[in-house]
DNA sequence: CTTTAAGCGAGACGGTACGTCATGTCTTACG
DNA sequence: CGTAAGACATGACGTACCGTCTCGCTTAAAG
């Protein structure tokens, strides 16, 4: 049930100013490539003919593989919130299922194409890590939640804990293993809330 | 003192079998290459010139460039051990400082090219995904002696936790972030020992 | 010291009319870009970005760029007067002199740039024809004089001959050798004059 | 009656060596183009496309658009005579009429594209002079004889005449004339044989 | 002791995509 | 309605690699 925007009305500009039809026909015919040939088959000449837009177009907007990448991913992104049960245990595990759960739908395969493309894109490097730095921050408000509570101990920053969990997640991304089992992660989540010393019992 | 192989002979058939003064040039230039200019500059033609190799030779020996990635890979990484001080915290430790020390020295440059090469290459991303089990499985032995010594809790698997840990790895890697604290790497493996909750105590 | 119209008061519209501080603006943007990088940096955009005009100012103007280009050369040619001194010969030396001198110092490179576009465009072919036809029918002036004087034969049609020099001066033009001696105009105009048969003495 | 070489045949690599059959393909192709749509349809995409050549092929042996040109004017174009007939009136006559004609044919929209591209291309411009100061001295030839004979004058450089001569007919090409009566021909010719002046009477 | 068969370097081939530029048309906002 | 501004679809530019090919050679193994 793709949503493309198949109008047959001729697209051109709107005067000296960006036209969003054009910008809405690019992001479309972008994660459609991607969704269906995955980065082998991405190119902004593919984008440009299937979009029925200029090169220059794409060029203007986006200056780089990487930014079109980007853009696409935040669009079909949406906003994200992380599931507040008052029991962090619970919390960590929807967190993961939910990213694991996205990736498995489309999401994934533009994602880690934007991974690829950074490997060789200093600017579209810098985007990642700030994409990522951000979203571990973010992320954090769940571990934070728990300090909150008394739940979690107060002398670790969240930060580099979820750090260990999206670069679980990454990992599995990025070598085709998206179907982790939820005994995996409770697995996963327990080690981590429980800790692996045997004295901490 | 690259090792680089500047014999001024010139290289030629040895008859009808692989020679392999050429392969040792080939995948001397696809290192240098990979040192020098990173994945952006990394192609067969370059490579071929380098190496004052014929094109098809390297087609003929390596059937994608994310073949021939991970032989560059392979042949520099030579063997790997894992740290037995009879303190799993500390084997832990020594072992991410490894993984991401080697990293910082030209290994993290060719790794990263692997991993963006398998993600629009499918052959490459199963022997990435290979690779990485392997590896994960191998530097379990951590964990296991851990728990052999009855030092960690034996209700785990410990293939998980080392995939959370090299995932992390990965991740810092990937958002060219290698340069990690000494202070951040025992955060982790306390967490992580120690455990989150606070009932864990 | 050139002309160019530097004024930094904004132009802009004055009502339901052609404005003629943009054309003069737009002439001499197109004069100087031709002086300064030949027919190769010649286009219309480089013209709207020197002169600070609309692209669609120009083509609402000037249906094409030979159109612009013939105007142009129109402009800085001014009125042409033919030497009479009372001898043929002279004045032929002089006319050529004249047209190939005013050629030398920037003419050239702008009527050689309207030839090479009249050569894909064939209403600036037309525009060209006509122009020439006229050039040589009123330069033809020159000779006729000679006749009226009894000096030259009077059963000549002067035009086939002014198209025989300015032949000579257009070819020398457009490729490149401007800089005939005084000397080659001498021989020609004498065998002009003089015929190249010996039995003519 | 076109000469298109339609063989089905895949046009591949030969060797390490240039492939005649591409180049012919590509010769046949520009020349084709130029016939029909002129210089404003020609471009190397365009004859890429016909000659089913890849656009590097083309730019590996013809550095630029002028060179292309200047290689489908010299294969059409063949030897070229100069009529002998001991009158030097009638072999210049003959050679008029012969350019003129060989223009009519074909040959003028290719040379015509070649003039307006060297009009803003440095190295065609060169090539262009070459050849044209060469076609100048070799039909000297016509003038040579008859100055051998005692026919002409020997007081004269053949060349800037044949200048003259052939600047007219570059004139009558470049403004679209190339129907020249046989009449103004003679006219010219006898003008310049005979001379102007009524004193060489 | 020859064939023969494969590997070698070289590099040309038909392609595809790159990122930039100019084309001529369009709409805006302003005067 | 004319203007400056600039976005638009189109398409050519010249370059870099792709993966395949054929060449002319060298050399070890097979007959």
């Amino acid at each position: 049930m793709t949503k493309t925007s198949m109008d047959i009305t001729k697209r051109t500009s709107i005067g000296a100013q960006r036209n969003p039809a054009s910008e809405t026909a690019i992001l479309d015919a972008a994660e459609e490539i991607l969704r269906e040939s995955g980065l082998g088959g991405f190119s902004i000449e593919a984008v440009a003919r299937r979009a029925k837009a200029g090169k220059p177009t794409i060029y203007r907007w986006w200056p780089s593989k990487a930014a079109l990448l980007l853009d696409v991913y935040h669009r079909q992104k949406g906003e994200t919130f992380y599931a507040d049960t008052g029991d962090t245990r619970k919390d960590l595990v929807a967190f993961l299922e939910a990213l694991l759960g996205f990736w498995r739908t489309n999401g994934g395969e533009i994602f880690r194409s934007i991974i690829a493309a950074a490997q060789s894109d200093p600017e579209a490097l810098i985007a990642l890590r700030d994409y990522a730095v951000t979203r571990c921050r973010s992320s954090g408000v769940i571990l934070a939640r728990g300090q909150a509570r008394g739940e979690v101990r107060g002398d670790f920053d969240p930060e580099p804990i979820m750090e260990l969990l999206s670069g679980f997640c990454w990992n599995r991304l990025l070598t085709g293993r998206l179907e982790v089992s939820p005994g995996e992660i409770e697995t996963i989540v327990d080690a981590l809330m429980g800790g692996l010393s045997s004295t901490s019992r």
